[in-house]
DNA sequence: GGCATCATACTCGGATAAAGATTGTCCGAGTAATTCCGG
DNA sequence: CCGGAATTACTCGGACAATCTTTATCCGAGTATGATGCC
């Protein structure tokens, strides 16, 4: 039961674009070099993310990546279904069903008892996930900061940003 | 974040043995019968199982498997440690202290609010699986009984079931 | 006939291949800025 | 000098390999049974 490692790329990833002034894009080229990862394949995640209506994106030059919706309205769940699949991880084969003893028609008509608890344990961390959003991790790393980390922060977003299309 | 698919056969085949009288086993070859997988795959897992202590083994004639402890004493967690890992699904990579503004070093002391919210969420699901143990799911199971279910299962278990040495 | 010993058959245990998923990379589709040409 | 169209450069998007985990299997280690030979 490994999470995918892109899942903790795009989560950071957007906490770097919830600080994007409004009509300002990111390329993902600049989102891999931030964290130092290897740009062609932060690139993938963030199409995911794009799939997902998670960030939107423009091509050609002054393009990228911004969020679609507000920092408040993105959980972390999402970014876990977008990256990694959002199908449980725990997949009932319904083996009851077969062997010298398989379990009667009428009993299938329930779910597996072992299956069912699976399922309310994924439930409950997927309850947690949905409950953390962006925009309050965001403030959580604020709330460290010092008065020299924001400057280099802000400064490498100013020099790094583009002015994304005005339409779209 | 998929689940390994022997997880599902470990936790079927915890059940079966939690039906066995005192001293008598079932063999690997059995326990994959009675729900028609592959035996040899069935052997490691029960042998993943015997390495965390769940169950017991025994080998030559009249050898097998039976369950190591009380199945009120034995939860689902267990089982997905024994065979998947305990490890967590999400592995913080520390990518904050990396790129052009690397986190100072103060605020690395604190864990990083990404990977606390994924350790929460984890932790909430691990202590769902903690409360389901085995005697929880085979009462389930066996509410659902009609008494034909009941004897053709206790047959097939006298059947098959091997008287295991006395001591050890 | 009783007992100890040896051979045998049967089971689990760990080491060994095959398959699938994840990770990582590349080149083509699309777009805005730039350049060039004509009026 | 100004306007417009073609070109160019730059970005995202999806298709293509490499690596790793999971899946699946086989043969060797260990033990109780049964046979055999001896007392």
């Amino acid at each position: 039961m490994k999470m995918s490692e892109g899942v903790e790329w795009a989560a950071h990833a957007c906490t770097v674009m919830a600080a994007l002034p409004p009509d300002k894009a990111l390329r993902a080229e600049a989102l891999a070099a931030y964290h130092a990862l290897a740009p062609a394949y932060m690139a993938k995640h963030l199409q995911a993310l794009a799939r997902a209506g998670i960030v939107a994106s423009s091509r050609g030059p002054k393009g990228g990546y911004w969020l679609a919706k507000e920092p408040a309205q993105i959980s972390l769940w999402e970014i876990v279904a977008a990256i990694d699949g959002g199908e449980p991880a725990f997949r009932c084969s319904e083996i009851r069903r077969r062997g010298p003893c398989p379990t009667s028609r009428e009993n299938c008509k329930k779910p597996c008892p072992i299956a069912r608890s699976f399922h309310s344990a994924e439930t409950a961390m997927r309850d947690a996930l949905s409950g953390v959003t962006i925009q309050s991790i965001c403030l959580d790393v604020a709330a460290g900061y010092k008065p020299a980390d924001a400057k280099r922060f802000g400064d490498w977003m100013v020099a790094t940003m583009t002015d994304r299309p005005p339409d779209k």
